[in-house]
DNA sequence: CCATACAAAAGTGTCGACAATATAGCCATA
DNA sequence: TATGGCTATATTGTCGACACTTTTGTATGG
């Protein structure tokens, strides 16, 4: 499903995972304070553990952390997703870009087939697959530029917000099938080798599902 | 001089800036391995401390982690310094947009007054001040982005490897008045609150100062 | 009744020691 | 001599305890 490999190996990698995906899922309240000890006998591990889960939490802005204070999640707001899908648009269009020259044919060919997969399951109308599907075709551009720095910020850093964004404000969208179009245009201009478009394309694929989820946003909580 | 202001609170915070310094600054050898026992000895803290510290350099790709081995500092390489000027591409040219958007007249004004003391120190032929400048220019830019992410993930990130492959190439180059003229016509479309003009222009910029670096590398150590 | 100062409590920051893992060196064997 | 496995060493991972800071609650004075 997921091309992420990523393999917890000691114990505060695995506290590590929990702890993000607690706080991704909503388990975990957004705005919430993360107290060390109290996580520490609710993980059952050292305070330690929780630290360095903590700071590293911290590098994928998901927690912010104040000296001699304590950390707490990060709140969602309109403003924070746009700032996000801002970045996004940049990176993700640079890494579109660079997926155009640096895949490889075969990487192009498996794109193609997710898209195959993907058109039979928005035939069926399973929006959950239709999320697991769109995540993974933006990875697989992402891994295909190539670029080390690229996939760490976004992998490692900004999709797990991006995450926290449509898991907490219930995004499966009016929007796939629009989505599923604009997908097979950018791997078009992949397989050309037409980079300039594919950065285009992508910028604009994601200006739109931001302006999307905005609108959503503002239907839902709007004080 | 610089505008950031990060200040150490804690002793763990003196420890990271110390030990990033010293990597950025050469003091620690690119491709070094980091012990822990050995810094905490040296730097006269706790071993906690040290980890800690490192877990931070991390985050900001200074150091390279493997569990239960240890880390080493990041090895400077031509591929390397593309990929992340690559990224600085993408998100700075997003960072002029935005400020071309959200800065205030006050702080355009403010470029401009920086823009014509470097063009006294230009004429005086004081490198390092120019270099020191440059930074101040585009730390300013992204600043004025006013895009909490972007802040975050270029100045507590990429800008300390960009600063080290600068110090440890020596880079201090003969294209001070070119930059000087970009410089110029960025801040131009700012003022003008032409989004679209500024984005392309600081790529443009950053894209030449790359090929200038990387011709220097290719240059200096042509293995 | 409000404000200020002080004291108690809770929580974070720091440390040294122990446990688990990887590396290096050595010996035995083919 | 080369190779394989074993032991010893060094280094990282984890823990519990102590020190310091912030916060909260309380009492006192205006």
């Amino acid at each position: 499903m997921t091309i992420l490999t990523e393999q917890p190996v000691t114990s505060s990698d695995k506290t590590f995972f929990k702890l993000r995906q607690d706080i991704v899922e909503g388990s975990i309240a957004s705005g919430a304070k993360l107290s060390e000890t109290e996580l520490s006998t609710k993980y059952a591990v050292s305070r330690a553990i929780i630290r360095e889960a903590i700071n590293r939490l911290e590098s994928c802005h998901l927690v912010e952390r104040k000296a001699n204070v304590g950390a707490r999640v990060v709140s969602l707001t309109a403003e924070g997703l746009v700032e996000l899908y801002q970045v996004r648009e940049a990176l993700e269009g640079m890494a579109a870009r660079l997926a155009a020259q640096n895949m490889t044919e075969e990487e192009i060919a498996g794109l193609n087939a997710l898209l195959s997969s993907h058109f039979q399951e928005v035939k069926g109308g399973e929006s959950y697959y239709q999320e697991a599907g769109d995540v993974d075709f933006h990875y697989r551009i992402v891994l295909g530029s190539k670029n080390k720095h690229l996939i760490s910020v976004l992998i490692n850093g900004l999709y797990h917000l991006v995450r926290m964004y449509r898991v907490q404000l219930g995004m499966a969208g009016p929007r796939v099938t629009t989505a599923f179009d604009e997908h097979r245009h950018i791997v078009r201009a992949i397989a050309n080798r037409d980079a300039e478009l594919a950065e285009m394309l992508m910028r604009r694929h994601i200006l739109y599902s931001r302006n999307n989820i905005a609108a959503k946003l503002n239907k839902a909580g709007g004080k």
